[in-house]
DNA sequence: CTGTTAACAAACTAAGTGGTCAGTTTTGAA
DNA sequence: TTCAAAACTGACCACTTAGTTTGTTAACAG
């Protein structure tokens, strides 16, 4: 069971949904189709169970526990984000990040699927935005920084350069970005008082 | 023929290449289907194309033309990014940036059109560090600013606020994007000489 | 009027697609 | 040992896919 839906995450991921076909994981896995449809009510149903078993415990892994706690928030999303993107740039298998793909793939197709999506989406904001206030609240960032805000456009700007990684030079790509981002951070921190 | 891309382009676009069947454009065009054949060779030609005609045309009348001039790029790219995010906002068949959508969908799958599309992709990326350099030059940008990785997130940011804008709240989506790009223009932005 | 060809129509093929179902094996408790 | 439920098989179904083939127009040069 849970091979079958590692497998399935596999290749949904390397293929997209719509281009993987269940006799696709199947045959991976030398498994019957009777024994698929024994165990979901159907491809949609198979998917949606790895989004609440796997994705969502995936992303929470690398995006969200690792930005946790007391520290400055801008040293922790940066080594978030540096783990999360050297992970890709050393893995052969790398097409981009999952949520962000299936964001892309299922967007004005399926809307139930789009829900659950959404849902991590929202989990990971409410806990960078979280991370933010603490930060600001602790003397790390500006007072007049707008969190939400500020957790927009990391979010963005993780999703996008993940794409971009996919496409060619995925380390040189890491190493630009890392090197905004700090240049971004540096302009949101909190400013030595002059006193 | 024009009346073929057109419409190709909007469902490959609205429902992803391998989800648009030869039969769906076809139908909604009321073409046969040995017409289609006549005219292109396969399904991959077709889109090939596509790509060539519209999107490449598409990509450069909203992403980089709006950048080329000898203004401040900082402003440049500022209205670019904000009317092409408009347009998204109003238009309800927003289903994000077609290039990045298309990157994400034919990554790891299909080879030659991934080379097609990372050719606009370089494209817009010479021409965003061309006008960040451009800036540098004229005395906009501070001159310690490395253009390559300013244009990587730059592009970057984009892509990624585009996936995100298509799920919820595309306006406020927006708005806090450019809030906080603003900010990322300013800490790169020439510094007032204190003389 | 004739023959050629570009432009299309429509029926077709072969290989998939998600999903079903009658039947078989395995398991484990009584 | 029995027997029912759980787990699984693989052939099968209706349907869709990209692509082909054969046939039909319409225009037009000679």
């Amino acid at each position: 069971m849970q091979r079958l839906q590692t497998t399935g995450l596999e290749l949904f991921y390397a293929q997209g949904y719509y281009d993987t076909s269940v006799d696709d994981i199947l045959k991976k896995l030398e498994l019957s189709k009777g024994a698929f449809y024994y165990h979901f009510d159907s491809k949609e149903d198979f998917f949606i169970q790895i989004i609440q078993n796997l994705l969502a415990r995936k992303i929470y892994s690398t995006l969200i526990e690792p930005i946790e706690g007391h520290d400055n928030p801008i040293t922790l999303i940066t080594k978030c984000f540096d783990n999360a993107m050297e992970t890709a740039v050393h893995n052969e298998m790398d097409y981009g990040c999952i949520l962000s793909n299936f964001l892309t793939e299922f967007n004005g197709k399926n809307e139930v699927i789009m829900r659950h999506l959404n849902e991590i989406v929202t989990v990971w904001e409410v806990n960078l935005i979280t991370a933010l206030q603490k930060g600001k609240f602790n003397g790390y960032l500006d007072r007049h920084v707008d969190c939400e805000a500020s957790a927009t456009f990391l979010m963005s700007s993780y999703f996008g350069v993940r794409t971009l990684m996919t496409s060619a030079a995925p380390a040189s790509k890491k190493y630009r970005f890392m090197s905004q981002l700090r240049q971004y951070f540096k302009s949101i921190e909190a400013k030595p008082v002059n006193s």
